[in-house]
DNA sequence: AGCGGCCTTGCAATCGATTGTTCCGCGGAA
DNA sequence: TTCCGCGGAACAATCGATTGCAAGGCCGCT
């Protein structure tokens, strides 16, 4: 019944192959897989292979996963497909996995925490080899899950506080630091941080390394502008922003944590008839898709998250491999893209 | 070894539950499936339940899979994840399908045919239960490939031009129609196609409901001026752009097949000096994210495509559970938005 | 010449759930 | 009272690949 769809074509299976080139099963299996192949006499191995070749075997991967808990199969748990940020990571990730063999299940974890590891849950129950995270906050519960149960997982974009398992992440502080140190060449001195929720590390990092660029260039990182937006959208940036001009004046200058939250000043300058660069810099981070096309087009940050996802892929690869192996973090580095949304301050008067 | 991830979590199975509840493993498995619930004495089924849940039994659905045939997967084959149009779909797909019970295995198939097939003959080794797809041309083999093979599945977005399978599409007739009827009762005259791959549905149905709405305009459709882009890219729209304002004059308006191809009109406008909508009224194709944030805000025709994902995933279900149905087309209806990109024409003198 | 060991292959158990078949015991009907 | 039937549960085969163990043959060494 199982592998026959129809009446006429019913899978083979290495019995068959096996009574073809007159072997055994067994023999065929290991002539088949490039790891006990050395067993097999050479010659049986091409007689085997020929035969496989012949019938069009394909391994049931089914059948082979019941028997060695293995499954060629990762989870990657991502907040949200649609977001034009995770996109490019999972198409980076499922590229690279794709390569090594793995086959992807995707998961869209919504944002129940609880959820998040009754998910893991199926996916373990399915045997998943391994796990790319997406998801995790600082201090996630989900990170002492996996280590538990001994599940082979790396994290992507985010990272948690303590690095018990290996993340793929981008220079944060770096970021930051090139976002103010543009400002400042520019001639901004009252520049404000547009910051993102702190319970995720790139909303925490951001901020902490925008303080310490701001110390950097010579200014009091204290006493500088800053509002956290609830979650890193559009509406969420706009409203920080509204909270951000209302409460603070001369500000001439913003390091958003991330595009969206920078749509949502443009939207807030818009609001107010501001002129952005004329009034206002905006700089963001990420570089996401079409924020070259906004208007003003976006100055910003850019991340490879493809890149981060290859990466992580790799990572995972080895996490599996080598479950043993201490847990090493890859951190690349983000770069400036220059674009229309950053000048020179208004002169002052 | 299978299933044991460290030394001391061993995975309870099916036997363990029956040993504490004093039956059979057999009797387990017909009580804990709803389906052959009835078989067994409610009196022991309660006490089976009562056992798995103190052991926390969760089945394996690696052995059940070997055994029934069936797997609880779906494929998901995209042309490419990070595209802002298919994210929405895979989002709203996966969204249903997991409620629905099945884990979704996404595949990002590039662009090559042969590959296609390999991936779908890959998935089809994993046992998965059906397969949307994102994928197809207007007369593609994979179509023929999946019938054959009994492989329920769907398609999405694409349509192929015999209707062998069930699919979700957009009307891309009326949408056209929304278009040219908005550019016209502005007072364009002279309206252009920017049109797409006609290999693909989504391309050749734009255009001919583009000639067909120039018709119901009372225009000479064969007389219109259009361009057929090589790829649904900014790009490739960019190419078609120049040679479209290279080859005809008195251009006022342009109905684009697609957001992307909009977009690289934009940019040869910008090009060449041109202002949109002073010189060139512009509307686009599918209202993805961010285009609202462009210069100029973009006028486009919607299409829902994360509802194109649920119903997907709710026809798939469908040839599922009854494979000898009927294939049905689901149409959803576009919707016209109004933004930035389009106005009258400028006065003619 | 005999024996130990290695190389190659076959045998059979195993992974865990599902399901066709068998078996048992009890109640009702002849 | 006996036999049939049936509900309810156990038994066992099965899905297909993997792998520890056993067996057989050949070679070399003493």
């Amino acid at each position: 019944m199982a592998g026959k769809r129809n009446g006429k074509r019913t899978t083979i299976t290495l019995k068959e192959v096996a009574e073809l080139s007159g072997v055994h099963a067994s023999t065929v299996s290991r002539a088949l897989n490039p790891a006990t192949r050395s067993m097999v006499m050479p010659a049986v191995v091409e007689r085997i292979l020929k035969a496989a070749k012949k019938l069009g075997y394909q391994p049931d991967p089914v059948a082979a996963s019941l028997r060695t808990g293995r499954s060629s199969l990762v989870g990657i748990l991502v907040p949200d497909i649609a977001n034009t940020v995770f996109a490019p990571i999972l198409s980076g990730a499922t590229e690279r996995l794709d390569e090594q063999g793995y086959s992807v299940i995707v998961s869209d974890v919504g944002n129940e925490q609880g959820r998040q590891i009754d998910l893991v849950a199926k996916l373990m129950a399915r045997r998943v080899d391994g796990l790319i995270l997406a998801t995790v906050s600082r201090d996630d519960p989900l990170v002492a899950y996996c280590i538990e149960r001994n599940l082979p997982a790396v994290l992507v974009n985010r990272a948690e506080t303590q690095s018990r398992l290996s993340a793929v992440v981008s220079d944060d502080a770096l970021g930051m630091q090139l976002a103010v140190d543009h400002l400042s060449e520019l001639g901004h001195k009252r520049i404000a941080h547009l910051a993102g929720p702190t319970r995720h590390s790139t909303g925490f990092l951001r901020r902490r390394g925008f303080a310490q660029a701001m110390a950097a260039n010579g200014f009091d990182a204290a006493a500088a502008p800053c509002e956290v937006a609830d979650a890193f959208t559009r509406e969420a940036g706009a409203v920080a922003m509204r909270r951000l001009l209302d409460t603070h004046r001369g500000i001439t200058a913003i390091a958003a944590a991330n595009d969206l939250l920078a749509l949502g000043a443009y939207d807030v300058l818009h609001e107010r008839g501001l002129s952005c660069p004329g009034a206002i810099s905006i700089i963001g981070h990420n570089d996401m898709p079409l924020v070259d096309m906004v208007a003003p087009a976006l100055t910003t940050i850019r991340i490879s998250h493809r890149e981060m996802g290859r990466q992580a892929a790799d990572l995972l690869h080895q996490a599996i491999e080598q479950p043993d192996a201490p847990a090493r973090n890859v951190v690349l580095p983000p770069k400036l893209i220059v674009r229309k949304s950053t000048a020179a301050p208004p002169s002052t008067k």
